[in-house]
RNA sequence: GUGAGCGUAGCUCAGUUGGCAGAGCAUCAGAUUGUGGCUCUGAGGGUCGCGGGUUCAAGCCCCGUCGCUCACCCCA
């Protein structure tokens, strides 16, 4: 019996690795354009962090988090997402008192115990932004922004969906409203929506089930129970994304899986996914400062799932820049070989990417070995270039051969054009 | 938590009414001296998920079990 990943839990490979380097290079360009600075939390909070934070009533919470005891005994929970964390950073360091707003980003993994399927696991990775310590609307937009203008660099189709979920002064009175309404179709919604409409009402208008979507045909509209407040900033975000050309469509039944949003949802979905079609969302949450128990403290933020961009992106059949290998260099015999791995070296060490043979193999099997490794040029050493000093450099795509000194190998491929197609983006260390 | 489908070579999958375990791709080697791709030839690689049962005989039928996948719910 072998071992085998967790259940959910998925191994990064080799072929597969150079995407991701190559995603998070884009995202990473992004967000630093947009001054937005990493954060790293910890993968592991006290619970509290997060039933407190996300919210007791919600699926999250409810049964999808990793939570265990460690052995002195306290209640920890591997994060099921990353804004609560960075909120708890965020009061821990007194990051209010720098003044100023604090606009973060992150990369990396979240956990949450569900049954895996397309576009879901257990353990799956999220980028995202946090806006804090500012009420304006620009704040909204700033952060739908980003996330528009990575999935536009990326070629990503996708809509945006926009709504708002209104404020602590007005949602009350709408949910009263929503209840009152949902009372009265209560026969023709599913059991689920049937208990919901008790506990949170706003949910069913998210069901998918056809049979709820029929019963809430006519169902009022938060949208037009918004107070003066909620409704100047939700005017104001929407004038926002018009002026950074931005498309949208306002969809009153969005809502989203988290209770701490205020005012401001939205969510991005792919037309391109299955079932799980979410690509990333977020919104204002104003009241979660004071819920992890700092100053009330107004903030914006998003999350988005890396699998399902890469999902996307290989449906697409978007074009990841190729991790081109410069030189292969062939050795013949014992000595030819040694020289091999020491001029490979020499070109690494000039920030050339260059391989040699580890396994002895026959001058066919090496050629074979670079051609199929993509190698622009392969060196030839043997017996006889060891005794002239000079080595055979053949340019793979054209097949053309020459000889080259052994002393002036190194500035021969210095000289060498960049190749268009090579990113360099793609090798930006992510650590 | 609920429902459905699938487990045969590294990968994708055939395998008939139960009768010697297969293909394509990949890997490795070779096609006159020390040269890749295309082509050709050959080789290696299997506890048919696991355990039990039926049978002269099980990849195939029956029972159990584990795993994977997809869907519901919800989300990324």
């Amino acid at each position: 019996m072998t071992f085998k990943s967790i259940k959910g839990t998925k191994d990064l490979l080799p072929d597969e690795s150079g995407r991701w380097l190559h995603l998070e290079a884009v995202i990473r360009e992004v967000m630093t354009a947009y001054r937005y600075a990493e954060i790293r939390t910890p993968t592991f909070e006290e619970t509290a962090v997060f039933s407190r934070g996300i919210g007791e009533e919600t699926d999250i919470v409810g049964k999808e988090m990793y939570t265990f005891t460690d052995k002195g005994g306290s209640s920890l929970t591997l994060r099921p997402e990353m804004t609560a964390s960075v909120v708890r950073a965020y009061i821990q360091h007194s990051l209010a008192e720098q003044g100023g707003v604090t606009k973060v980003y992150y990369i990396g993994p979240m956990y949450r115990q569900e049954r895996p399927q397309a576009g879901r696991l257990r353990q799956f990775h999220q980028f995202g932004a946090e806006c804090i310590g500012a009420a304006a609307p620009a704040c909204d937009a700033d952060i739908i922004a980003i996330a528009a203008d990575i999935y536009a660099r990326l070629g990503i189709r996708c809509t945006l969906k926009l709504n708002s979920v209104g404020d602590p002064v007005c949602r009350p009175k709408y949910r009263e409203v929503l209840q009152a309404y949902l009372a009265g179709v209560h026969d023709r919604l599913t059991l689920e929506s049937q208990r919901r409409a008790e506990t949170n009402p706003m949910r069913v208008l998210d069901s998918k089930a056809p049979q709820d979507i029929d019963a809430t045909m006519d169902a009022p509209s938060i949208l037009d129970h918004l107070s003066d407040e909620s409704r100047a900033h939700f005017d104001a975000v929407r004038a926002c994304l018009d002026d950074f050309g931005i498309p949208y469509v306002i969809d009153p039944r969005l809502v989203r899986g988290l209770d701490y949003y205020t005012k401001t949802a939205f969510e991005f979905v792919s037309t391109d996914l299955g079932s799980q079609d979410a690509l990333g969302g977020g919104g204002r949450y104003d009241g979660l400062t004071e819920q992890l128990g700092g100053k009330a403290t107004p903030a914006v933020g998003f999350a988005a799932g890396m699998e399902r961009l890469l999902m996307v992106l290989e449906k697409s059949g978007y074009t990841f820049p190729s991790d081109a290998l410069s030189v292969y260099i062939v050795g013949l015999d014992e000595r030819s070989r040694r020289w091999s791995h020491v001029q490979a070296v020499r070109l690494r060490r000039e920030g050339i990417p260059a391989e040699c043979d580890f396994t002895g193999r026959s001058l066919k099997a090496q050629m074979r070995e670079a051609n199929k490794r993509g190698a622009r040029h392969v060196v030839i050493v043997g017996e006889e270039e060891m005794a002239s000093q000079r080595a055979i450099v053949k340019t793979m795509e054209t097949g053309e051969q020459q000889s080259i000194e052994f002393a002036s190998l190194l500035s021969y491929f210095l000289r060498l054009p960049v190749s268009p197609n090579s990113d360099a983006s793609a090798y930006v260390s992510t650590h």
